[in-house]
Order: structure tokens, then C-alpha cells, then sequence
DNA sequence: GTCTATACATGGATAGAC
DNA sequence: GTCTATCCATGTATAGAC
């Protein structure tokens, strides 16, 4: 379906509505609205409210592959680069990210934890790689964690935690793990 | 209210619904059929679901308050202890909590982020007073969120983050950190 | 492909008996 | 203090016209 319409349209504007307002705000009025259309014609292109869900955590599927090829380019400054990473918002996969996760979050789409599962996985296997230290990768993943958390959606229906770093104490927080990471003799 | 009744066992419920199936599952009728009440039995002791939120929040703040005072007294290690509660679970304190973050997340209760955000400053401030490094304060607080949405909810509908740290794990992240502590020279 | 109208289920809240 | 019955709003999904 390369052209895909309105469909595509949709499901924007369901990602957006999951990360901003929650999933109880997504309703199919909502999104339909949302995306400029009505009711009816949301539902000719997903037939249930499901299926708009699968198609998001599909969408998250492919998106992270992507991101993951690239990311295996350039696994120079692994640390900063998965850090900054983790508070970076807006980007096509913090979005679809932020949506699966409200979808988990919600209790109502067990298709969401293997999919983020799946992810994240993903990224710790390539941190552990990159760094040569599973302790110190486990450090860093758990530490983007928090930070994607306590940053990524704040303002929105989204985590808690710390207030979103300031740019000065990302840097400090980096320069911090960095130090940790030349005193364990790890690769990066 | 010192007998306080049913409506304590209403609370437990409500809190427990929101942290083990979200705040969706967490209708009025769930949480007086789990309460052992029925929906006329709870509308008697909360007037509205609102009611039933605001009583969650405040227990939070009560808790928290209680805890606060507790973990004054023992500064010591203060790494270790942050760290090792943040993965713990079941305590009043985190379910407390964990409903709380519950009712942010779905979006509906303003309320919510105030008090969260309460908690956590009192921890951050906590730290930064205990280990008398700012920037490494923020990052075991970070860390420690890292943690919590890794671990505290999961099996129910709560975070996802990398997979439960094992005991050994964990253990070797808090080594890692207290390894950076020491070439910092900070004070715990 | 998209719309309107409508059927049906669920959840919040009130009224009044016990 | 607790229950049952009922009302009303909202949300999902179907039917059929355009």
C-alpha cells in the first residue's frame, strides 16, 4: 500500500493522541477528528480499534530496525550517543515508542510488552557489544531508562521521575559514566 | 476517622487495581467487587472517582512523609539503600506510589504530577545532601528511576524498560557506582 | 473511500429501600 | 453503612446511503 491516504493520517494522529493525551483520550472519535476524518471512515481502513493498535506496535517494529541499522554504522561515543538519545523527543521513533508504551501502560494490548521488549533488547545487546563490559552496558541502559523516562513525555501522559535534565546536567551526567568508563578500561 | 472500616480495604483496593492492571481496569465496580463492597457500598465512603484519586494522592503524600523522616536517620550507604529500594516492591511506599503514577499516566488527574514530582525532590534533595556530588546525586536518582519502571511494575501494567536486574546484576550496578563514587570522592 | 445514523455495551452517579 | 435499581453519558462497532 504505497500510497496508503488517509491511512497513514490515522494512525499519526493515533500515535500523537497515545503519547500526548494517553491511551483513554485515543478514542476512535478522537482520532478520527484528529486525523480529519469521521468515524466511519477511520473504520473502513482499521476495522477495530485493535487493529489500530497492531498497527502501531507494527509500525514501531519497523521503525526501530531502521534505526538499529543505522546505529550499528557508527558505534563510536556508544555512551553519548545512546544517552542524548534517550531524552531526544519528537523523532519518528520516540513517538512510536511513547505510543506502544502507553498502549502497555493502558493493560489492555499484551501485544505491547513483546514488541518494547523486543526493542530494548536491542539496545542492550548493542551497548554490551559496543563497550565491551555488560555491567557498565546494563549502567548506561538502565540510566537511558530513567532519563527517557522523567524527559521523553513530560508534559504529556507520560513518566515522572527526575525533572527533565537540563542540557548542562546531561552533559554532567555523561561526563560522569564517561569517567567510570575509562576507569573499567571500557571500549568506549 | 480512626475505625475507618471499609474504607481503608476500598483504598487498598483501588490502589492495588491501578498498579496491577491500570488505572482503566480501575472502574467503580472493580474496585468494590475486589473491596468486597458494591458500587452503592463505596459511593457512600467516596463520593466520586475523583474522590477515590484525591484519597490516593494524599495517602501518597503521608507515606512518603513517613519514609522521608525514616531514611534521615540512616545516611549511611546511601547509594546502596536508594538503589536497592527502588527495585523493591510491595512495600506501601511503592505501591503508594506506583498507583499514584498510575492515575499521571492515564492522563486524567492533573492532580497527579504535583505530588510525584513532591516525592522524587525529596529523594533528589536527599541524595545531594548525602553524597555532597550534585551531578552524581543525579545520577543515581536517574538511575533509581532507570530501576523502577524497569522492575517495580512489571507482570502488571507498569514500565518496561531493560529486564528485571537480577540480585547479581543489580549488585554489580551498585558496585559500578559506588567504584565511580570513590573516584570522586564523594562522601558516600 | 467516506459519511450519517443507529445499535449495543460499559462506566459513573443518583434515588431510595433496608 | 450498605444494597438494588435506574438514569445518563460515552465509546465501540454495524448498516447502509452517497
Amino acid at each position: 500500500m504505497p500510497p496508503a491516504s488517509n491511512r497513514e493520517a490515522i494512525l499519526d494522529a493515533y500515535e500523537r493522541l497515545l503519547v500526548e493525551d494517553g491511551e483513554r483520550a485515543a478514542t476512535v472519535e478522537a482520532v478520527a477528528r484528529a486525523a480529519g476524518v469521521s468515524k466511519g471512515g477511520l473504520l473502513y481502513h482499521f476495522a477495530s480499534k485493535d487493529e489500530l493498535a497492531d498497527a502501531a506496535i507494527e509500525r514501531l517494529h519497523r521503525v526501530a530496525a531502521e534505526c538499529a541499522e543505522q546505529a550499528a554504522t557508527l558505534p563510536e561515543g556508544a555512551i553519548e550517543v545512546f544517552l542524548r538519545d534517550a531524552v531526544k523527543t519528537g523523532d519518528p521513533l520516540d513517538v512510536s515508542l511513547g505510543a506502544v508504551h502507553a498502549l502497555h501502560q493502558s493493560g489492555r494490548y499484551p501485544q505491547a510488552k513483546p514488541a518494547l521488549d523486543a526493542v530494548v533488547h536491542g539496545w542492550v545487546a548493542q551497548l554490551t557489544d559496543a563497550l565491551g563490559d555488560p555491567a557498565l552496558a546494563r549502567l548506561v541502559a538502565v540510566l537511558g531508562d530513567g532519563l527517557y523516562f522523567g524527559a521523553a513525555f513530560n508534559g504529556g501522559a507520560g513518566g515522572v521521575a527526575t525533572p527533565p535534565a537540563s542540557e548542562q546536567e546531561l552533559d554532567e551526567l555523561i561526563a560522569a559514566v564517561q569517567q567510570l568508563a575509562a576507569l573499567r578500561g571500557a571500549k568506549a
